[in-house]
RNA sequence: CGGAGCGUAGCUCAGCCUGGCUAGAGCACUUGCUUUGGGAGCAAGACGUCGCAGGUUCGAAUCCUGUCGCUCCGACCA
């Protein structure tokens, strides 16, 4: 490609709507352009490194087993109402009509076609495992889209379902999924490491995240470089010990604490009740019931956590107005001693296990209770681990000291079970004849994501610094003069008819510019090799072979495509 | 949805508080000349419903009301 002949529209200045390095260079390098907030077109540049990415999804996939298929974005909702997640995932759902009024689904996922699929065309186990993907525009209906291709209201992804007669094959299927996975961020030049995840409103019971480490990642990850355990916040525990038993102490004392309304209050003179002998009691709404959720008050309520364990959907804070009648004191003297109707569920973390001398609210503005021993005087309904771990405490599974950082999403492999098989009846026939539900799995990559991660985590101060694998590019060849008859544009458009011969992405700057633009340019696109031809070394017949990541090395101009080709195949 | 901020040329921004000449600058764009190894110089030129609607006023980019859009924090997040 000649550069003229495409459109490359840099910018010197990033557009004051971008926040991260990775958004400003994707807008600076004339990638995308936005037309609407989490809306974006892909100018020719980005394209090409989508399309190259896409294609080591694909050839992972296939390797893997994978058979591609493209399934329709508008979606009936009548096969969301029959999984149950018209109602669930409702918040995301784009939602249109059609000019008779009927209405339908833009696709966020794709589980209830492809089970559709297979309950219609899979009906014998010797059918089976199959494992069917596609990669297609997704839409969610995100409250809030962020930070350029991160989180969008529009988006490519590539998703996977696979279909197994028993739960040992789901197994070896997501494993399968697993490793291709790993292989293909590793082949996209990302440092991506998997996590244990919780599973959402998807469902099943398994689930790994690949995460890809940055500051501007909206996920946590809790991680022991020891032994290697990792997990997502919203999932990791630890093994913290429970709270220390003491001697078993006096009848239950009401005591008065006028002001006090939070655990730091209560810690302080003249109380002096430390933090981690106190229940913090929390008042949830819980799909439309109030529950009671205790946990340490040293500690912190998980709230992913406390949905996963109770199989709740719509979690929530009560407010204040729904707390009071429940309980009849506000937040800051709230217990589950006395006065708690019966049927109130109350959950506990499970560090309080055993706990006595703690202290608590006492139902009643203005006071609390102390000595209280949590198996004694409060029915709790159910025990969890319910509490957010934090950096320092011990792996759960090796006692070293976790660490916590900030990571970005860009893959997601659940173990599905037959959730799904069984609502939309996706059977098949097994060696007995029986008739039993497909057991499945689902695998998303969030492509348009996973491009801008690459960038978020390969820049420099002068623009994008591309994997060889995924840039739009991999050689720039710059001649510093462009007339058609001078020995720099000869001598480049030979080097260009040559690589291109040998299969390599070319792109030649035949701009009448200046030089200094034309460096800057290339840096900011980021092509991973730049060949610079100008008078200066050509007058010693050489030329300047400049990879982006490292210093530029001056070549006889005989030698020139040669070194270029096995800088490529190091 | 709660909190905060911002909408002026393709991009970055000034002007607004304290209303008043024909609405500005830099970059980008067009033409010419010079220049040519890291975002050139000079000259000429083109580019604006000052987000939109209404109001106050002799007069509104500026003040008021409403509305739409964008960004950030939170909530949310497959």
């Amino acid at each position: 490609m000649y550069w003229t002949k495409t459109l490359i529209p840099t910018l010197r200045e990033a557009p004051s709507d971008a926040e991260i390095v990775s958004h400003k260079l994707l807008l600076r390098a004339g990638l995308i352009r936005k037309l609407a907030g989490g809306v974006y077109t892909f100018m020719p540049l980005g394209l090409r490194a989508l399309r190259k990415v896409e294609q080591i999804i694909r050839e992972e996939m296939n390797r893997a087993d994978g058979i591609e298929v493209l399934m329709p974005a508008l979606q009936p909702p009548e096969i969301w109402e029959a999984s149950g997640r018209a109602e669930t995932a409702s918040n995301v759902l784009f939602k249109v009509k059609d000019s008779s009024g009927r209405q339908w689904f833009l696709s966020p996922t794709a589980e209830e076609v492809i089970t559709t699929i297979a309950a219609n065309e899979i009906n014998s186990y010797r059918q089976l495992p199959k494992n069917f993907y596609q990669i297609s525009l997704k839409f969610r209906d995100e409250i809030r889209p962020r930070f350029g291709l991160m989180r969008a209201k529009e988006f490519i992804m590539k998703d996977a379902y696979s279909f197994d007669t028993t739960d040992d094959g789901a197994m070896a299927s997501y494993k399968k999924m697993y490793d291709a996975y790993t292989r293909i961020f590793a082949r996209c030049g990302l440092k991506a490491f998997p996590v244990e995840a919780d599973t959402g409103v998807i469902g099943g019971n398994y689930s790994h995240e690949f995460m890809v480490p940055a500051e501007t990642g909206e996920n946590e990850v809790a991680f022991c470089e020891a032994c290697g355990y990792a997990a997502n916040i919203e999932k990791a525990t630890s093994g913290i010990p429970k709270t220390a038993v003491r001697e078993i102490g006096a009848a239950i004392e009401k005591f008065a604490t006028p002001g006090v309304v939070t655990i730091e209050a209560l810690s302080k003179e003249p109380y002096k009740v430390a933090a981690n002998r106190q229940i913090k009691t929390l008042i949830y709404i819980a799909d439309s019931k109030p529950v009671i959720i205790l946990i340490r008050g040293d500690d912190q309520l998980n709230e992913t956590k406390f949905a996963a364990k109770t199989g709740a959907v719509a979690v929530r804070p009560a407010t204040v107005d729904e707390i009071v009648p429940l309980l009849g004191a506000k937040p800051g003297s709230l217990g589950a001693v006395v006065n708690v109707p019966a049927d109130v569920k109350i959950y506990a973390d499970e560090r309080l296990q055993g706990a006595n001398d703690m202290t608590t609210g006492a139902n009643e503005d203005g006071f609390h209770l102390k000595n209280v021993s949590i198996e004694r005087d409060i029915k709790v309904t159910a025990w969890f681990d319910l509490r957010t771990v934090s950096a320092g405490e011990p792996c759960v599974k090796c006692g070293k000291a976790l660490k916590i950082r900030r990571a970005i999403e860009v893959g997601h492999v659940f173990k599905l079970g037959t959730k799904y098989s069984e609502k939309l009846g996706a059977n098949f026939l097994d060696e007995a004849g029986a008739r039993k539900p497909a057991v499945m799995g689902c695998y998303g990559i969030g492509v348009t994501r996973t491009l801008q991660a690459i960038i978020e985590q390969s820049n420099d101060k002068d623009g994008v610094v591309w994997p060889l694998s995924v840039a739009p590019y991999q050689v720039c060849i710059t001649p510093l003069a462009v007339t058609a008859d001078s020995e720099a544009m000869k001598l480049a458009e030979q080097f260009y008819t040559e690589l291109t011969a040998k299969g390599v992405d070319v792109i030649l700057d035949d701009r009448d510019e200046r030089p200094g633009v034309k460096f800057k340019d290339a840096d900011l696109v980021g092509f991973p090799i730049r060949i610079a031809l100008g008078e200066k070394s050509l007058a010693k017949g050489e030329v300047e072979i400049k990879p982006r990541s490292s210093a530029f090395q001056s070549v006889k101009i005989e030698a020139a495509v040669e070194a270029v080709l096995a800088l490529l195949k190091a």
